[in-house]
DNA sequence: GACCAGGCACATC
DNA sequence: GATGTGCATGGT
């Protein structure tokens, strides 16, 4: 804990907000369709996801008692253009099983379990890591975990922190801001935002709303 | 045609 | 604990 890395945080924070303003995540509509989303944008462009969630849609299969019963190779022809297919239409089935075999089907029951254990139980899903665990936590379940990503990771490298490992990265902010949905929520958006249209690889970083931040140019 | 995109599991050292 | 590989589509 330092306030040194408070206040570094809190001016990123700001500088974020007021250059781009609230990002309004998760962009999705039901608790169903975010965790659905979670698990397809698993290294792939959102824009991607939102095409094999349209298919999700028209199909009906924005459901959890309709995820159970379509078949896993009929699930991953509709989810197609998100890429990793048969891989992630397992993982979808992985969490509805778990969904409906541990807590009948239903969402709610959830919001009875410590932060902690449920954490646990959802990076037992195998398909699950800590990332999509965290946007499940943070985006459907309105849960204080904070999530971090590979445009976490090169915005703070870019500034000069240095840390090994996720759960690392996810300190840095757990341990320094106040654990609050509204702020996480926010943070993490505007996070994806610079990283997105600004802290890209290999790009420079003239427009950046943290440019200001920066010790060394050539970094 | 190469590179990138809101990871994760698994094998190997 | 760190590193390498397979999984795959679509945009730039």
């Amino acid at each position: 804990m330092s306030k040194a890395t408070t206040r570094t945080l809190r001016q990123f924070y700001d500088a974020m907000y007021k250059a781009l303003g609230p990002q309004k995540w998760w962009p999705g509509e039901s608790p169903v369709e975010i965790i659905v989303g979670a698990i397809l944008t698993q290294n792939t462009n959102w824009g991607n996801v939102e095409r094999a969630i349209a298919n999700l849609r028209e199909a009906g299969l924005l459901d959890w008692r309709a995820l159970h019963r379509i078949e896993t190779p009929r699930l991953a022809e509709l989810i197609r253009p998100a890429g990793y297919f048969n891989v992630k239409a397992q993982r979808l089935k992985n969490f509805v099983e778990w969904l409906c075999r541990r807590h009948d089907g239903d969402l709610s029951q959830l919001a009875k379990i410590e932060l902690g254990r449920l954490r646990e139980e959802l990076l037992s899903i195998n398909g699950v890591g800590p990332e999509t665990a965290d946007s499940i936590l943070l985006y459907a379940l309105e849960r204080p975990s904070f999530v971090v990503d590979a445009y976490t990771a090169r915005i703070l490298r870019r500034h000069g922190m240095t840390f090994s490992g996720y759960g690392a990265l996810q300190a840095i902010f757990e341990d320094h801001l106040p654990s609050e949905v509204g702020l996480f929520n926010e943070y993490h958006a505007l996070m994806v935002a610079v990283g997105k249209h600004f802290c890209r690889p290999k790009a420079r970083c003239e427009a950046c709303p943290l440019r200001r931040f920066m010790h060394d140019e050539t970094a």
